[in-house]
DNA sequence: AATGAATGAGGGTTCATTCAT
DNA sequence: GATGAATGAACCCTCATTCAT
C-alpha cells in the first residue's frame, strides 16, 4: 500500500462518489468513473473488485463522513443544551446541504433494498446514545414532553431535513416554493421548527 | 385505437409501473416489461416511443392516482374539520402504504433530476387550494398558529409520512425500529403527531 | 422456431465448430464465431446462452455425427464379417480424416477435464453392443483370441487411429514420417494392422 | 546470472509447467504463473520474453525429461532383449503416468499446430537409433516379423500408451472402464500387449 | 534483480431499439 | 396490430504487458 496506490484509490473513490451520487448504481458507468478519476479502469477492479463493491465502499465512505460532523453537534449540544431541537435541525440541514452525495447515495440505496444500510447501524449508534441521554435529561427537566420518545423526536428532525433535499424537485412544483433560494428555505424551516418546538415545551 | 390495442397499452403500463417502481429507470429492463406485460417488445415502442417516454407515462399515471384519493380526504375534512392534522397524516400514510409504486417512482424521479415533476404541479393544485382555505379558517379560529404557513404545515406532514417509507431501510438500522410491524409504526407516528399537533393548538 | 432462426442457429453452430476446433474453448473468440457465421453476436447468447454452452452444443453435434457414420460400419460388418479388424480400422481412420473437428473437439475436451464427455456414453453404446456380439461370435469361431476382450480390441483400434491425427505434428518429427502424404500413412497403418491382426488369428 | 536469478527462473518454469499443463497456452494466466511461482510477474518477461515463449521453454524442458528416462529403458533393453515389446510399453505407460505434464503439454501443442514439435525431433533421435538397431536384430532372429517396420512398431506402442491418458475421460464413458483404477488399467493393457505381441512372434 | 502500480487492447455479455413477416 | 428475429452500440470486466521505483 504505497502512497501512490493510496492516491489512486482515493481518486477512484472520489470519482465514484460523484458518479454514483449523480446516477445511482445502475445509471453509473464504470468507464465514466475511470475517466473522472484519471485512473485506469482496471485499477477499479484491482482495488475494489467490481462496480457493486465500489458502490458499497463509496456508501461506507460517505456514511463515515457523518460521524466526524456529528461530533461537532454533540460538543455544541453539551455546551449549550437549550435550543437542542433547533441546533440539531440546523446541523442536519447544513450537513445535507454540504454533502449532497450523502443523502443521494442513501436514497439510491434505500430504493434498491437497502442491503448496505446495515453499515449505518453501528456507526451512528454512539452519537444517538449521547443525544438520547441529553434528551432524557431535558424530559426530566420538563422541557420535553415525556410521552414523546427520543426516537420520534429524532425521526421527525431527520424527516423534515432529509425530505427538503430528497424531494426538492417535487416540492418546488407542488408547494410552489423555490427551495433553491436560501431565504425561502430558511423561512420554511423556521416555521417547521416552530411547529415541532412548541409541542416540546409546555408554555404556560 | 381498438379495444384490443387499448388493452395491450394498459397491460404494458401496468408492467412498466411494477418494473420501474422496483428498479428505477436505469435498472429496469425493457425485455422484462414486455415479458411481465405479456405483450411484444416492439409494441412498447409503437405505443410509447421508448423506455424513457414509457417511464414518464408511468409516472404520470401514478401521480394521477393521488387525485382520486385526495377527494376522499377533502370530503372527510369538510365533514369533520377537527383533527385536520391527524386526518391528513393518516391519509398520507395510508396512501403511501397502499401505493408503494407512487412514492418509489417519485423518489427515483427526484434523484434523476425531477424533470417530470412538473406533472404534479397542476395536478395537486386544486386539492391544496381547498385545504389551504380550511387551514386559514382554523387559523382564524385560533386552532392553528398564525405564524405557521399552510406550506410549512403540509410540508411537515408530507415529510414525516414520505420519509417513513422512502428511508425505511436506513431507519430500521439507525433507530433500531422494526417499521415493517404496523404496531411499531403506529406508535412512532402517534408520537410524531403529538409533537406536531401541540405546536398547533395553544393549550392553556 | 421459424426456419429463419433455425438457419441462423445452424450457421452459428457451424462457425463455432470451426472456431472451437481450431483454437479450443479458451482460444476461440466469440466475435470471430459471430463474424464467421455472418450472424450477430447477440444471437449467440440468445440461442446458446454463452460461450461455454455453445462449446458444449458444438461438441454434442459433432459427436452425433459419428453415430450416423457408424451405421455404415455396422452394415458393412454384417455383410462381410471377415476382415472385421481391417474394416473397423479403415472406417475409423476415414472418419477422423473427414471430420477433423471431431477428434480435435474431443481432444480439447479431454484436456479440459472431459466434463462433457458423458455425452458420448449413451450415444455409442448401441453401436458397441452390436460390435461386441460380432466380436464374441468370431471368438467362438476361433478367429479371435478368447483372452482378449472386446474392450481391449476396440481400444487398440481407437488408439492407433486417433493418435495418427491427434499427435501428427509430434510424430512427423520423431518418426520422420510425412503423415500428410496418404501413401506414407497407408503404409504405416497397413503395418500396424498386420501387427494387430496376427495376434487375432492363430495361423497354424 | 546469479544463483538467485537462476533460482527465480526455475521457480517460474515449474509454475509455468503446472499452469500450462492444466489449462494450455490460452487457458493459462500469466498472473497465476507469477503467483504460483512466488516470483514477480515482470520477472517472467525479463527472463522469458512473454507468455508464448515461456510456453515453449516449458515444453522444451518437459521434453528434455524424457531423455534421461529413456536411458533407463535402453539399458534395460540391452540387458534383457527378450520381452522388448512389454518392457517398452511398460516404460511408456509408467513415464506418462509419472509425468502428466509431458503428455498434456504435448497434446496442447499438437492441437495448436505443433510449431514447437521440432524440438522433439533431435532429442529422441538417438534413443530411436539404438532401439531401431535392437529391433532389426530381433527381426533377423525371427522374433519380430520382417514386414513390420520399426516405425510401425514404435508407433503402435506410443499410440496405445498415450491414448490411455490423453483420452481417458472419453474412454471411461464409451468403454465403461474406470481407468483411474490401476487394476482395470493393467488388465486392459495386458490384453493390448497380448494383441500386439502375438503378431510379433510367429508361434508355430 | 525485484516489486507494485499502471496501462490499453480486447473479451464476453447485455441492452435498447428496429426490421421483416 | 402483432410477433420473433436481428442489430449495433455499449457495458462490465480481464489479460498480457510495461513502467517507475
Amino acid at each position: 500500500m504505497t502512497s501512490r496506490s493510496e492516491d489512486t484509490r482515493k481518486k477512484i473513490l472520489d470519482a465514484a462518489r460523484a458518479e454514483f451520487s449523480d446516477k445511482g448504481l445502475h445509471g453509473a458507468r464504470v468507464d465514466v468513473i475511470a475517466e473522472r478519476s484519471g485512473a485506469n479502469k482496471e485499477r477499479i477492479y484491482a482495488y475494489f473488485g467490481g462496480k457493486e463493491q465500489l458502490f458499497r465502499e463509496t456508501l461506507k465512505a460517505s456514511i463515515a463522513e457523518i460521524i466526524n460532523e456529528e461530533q461537532f453537534l454533540l460538543e455544541q449540544l453539551a455546551k449549550d443544551p437549550t435550543r437542542m431541537t433547533e441546533a440539531t435541525l440546523d446541523h442536519y440541514i447544513s450537513f445535507l446541504e454540504r454533502h449532497p452525495h450523502f443523502w443521494r447515495l442513501l436514497a439510491w440505496e434505500n430504493l434498491s433494498g437497502g442491503a448496505e444500510a446495515e453499515v449505518m447501524g453501528g456507526i451512528r449508534e454512539e452519537t444517538f446514545k449521547e443525544m438520547r441521554q441529553l434528551y432524557k435529561q431535558r424530559q426530566k427537566l420538563g422541557l420535553f414532553r415525556k410521552d414523546i420518545s427520543f426516537e420520534a423526536f429524532i425521526y421527525t428532525l431527520s424527516a423534515v431535513s432529509f425530505f427538503l433535499f430528497s424531494n426538492r424537485h417535487t416540492l418546488e412544483r407542488t408547494l410552489q416554493l423555490d427551495l433553491g433560494t436560501p431565504a425561502t428555505r430558511k423561512k420554511l424551516m423556521a416555521e417547521v421548527l416552530e411547529l415541532i418546538n412548541h409541542g416540546q415545551i409546555p408554555h404556560r
